[in-house]
DNA sequence: ATTATCTATAGATCTATAGATAATGC
DNA sequence: ATTATCTATAGATCTATAGATAATGC
């Protein structure tokens, strides 16, 4: 039964992955250890040796998940230096995105559900923003004065587009939204 | 034990009120219909004679909050005609606003939770947001020649501001997000 | 000897239902 | 007679813990 350190830390890391993606499909509140563990390949019981509680387990899926996020941005702006802001919301506001709540974007998925949360969870969203917001920044350093302010208009934007395309029903207005941003941001950059 | 179906109506609306305010605190599997019942006054075992099944509740009382919030922005604007998006942005972009949930707007509180939910849910909050966005049309309607565009990102930037603001920390960066919004949010008009 | 994981379980809570009760509505 | 609400409960699930097991690490 027991396993080697190497191999229950990979473990650990494996539930923190699989978390990351469970929690923002289901929330914090809608899915159980039982399911997180059977996702990573183990049983409930094994949770406790690797976590301290159902809330640190959190914070570190959320850490992860923003980590892998800013990640997701920084690649597509170098992957595309001459326009890095377009590339951005060309994916991230996108009907693909959409519909792609477990790797997507942590906190259109779980925004609400963070607000809730201790300080822990808060804390791993917080310095996830903060990466964004410097992401953004360099982006739009060119622009005039307050970049930072900028910066958290884009993202505030952003972000809302996508969570209230999620809670529509309709898909052209979910489009919409989504489009609207884009030149919303589009605009930010320029004016 | 039986009471007037006047009675039993005006309960019922208890109910939906109530869970409206709740639903908003703690997310939709955050309370259980025990909890739901007593903040009315009631007991467990009357919910099933009002409400099909917690998702139903779930969807009466999205549609309840989402008019609420409605109301709210219609009544700042009619008090301040000369300035209607400033007196909408004052108290939505406010740390105030950012503290209170349970009487806040449902889309930051709500939001990535609906995006769960079925489609009696969506509904509701589809048809809320279409109701804000009239209201957002009708103050920049002095603007350019896409009103509606305009309206979905100037939604989408406080949404995603007040969102922000609560997985955060720090209340600096909290009223910073706030503050950039309120700024955007003037530009979007006047540009 | 230590320990990562397992099975099993405690105790609480969840949604939903059943049957009793007591007041309404006819 | 009907029915809104109550108490009680079924059956499932939740977080967390306890003790057994079997492989690692010294």
């Amino acid at each position: 039964m027991r396993v080697s350190r190497i191999q229950a830390e990979q473990n650990r890391q494996t539930v923190i992955d699989v978390a990351s993606r469970l929690f923002r499909e289901h929330g914090f509140d809608g899915i159980g250890l039982k399911d997180l563990m059977k996702g990573a390949g183990l049983t409930q019981g094994a949770f406790y040796k690797q976590f301290a509680s159902k809330e640190d387990l959190a914070a570190q899926a959320s850490k992860r998940a923003m980590e892998s996020a800013a990640h997701r941005w920084a690649a597509a702006t170098t992957a595309n230096p001459g326009d890095p802001l377009g590339a951005v919301a060309a994916f991230y506001l996108s009907m693909d995105h959409r519909e792609e709540r477990m790797d997507g974007c942590p906190v259109a998925a779980l925004g609400s559900d963070a607000a809730r949360q201790g300080t822990d969870v808060k804390a791993s969203f917080e310095a996830g923003i903060r990466e964004h917001l410097e992401i953004i920044g360099r982006m739009i350093a060119a622009a005039d004065g307050e970049p930072n302010s900028k910066a958290m208009a884009v993202l505030s934007t952003m972000v809302g587009a996508l969570m209230i395309s999620r809670v529509v029903n309709d898909p052209h207005l979910a489009q919409a939204f989504l489009d609207s941003a884009t030149e919303q941001v589009r605009d930010a950059v320029t004016a």
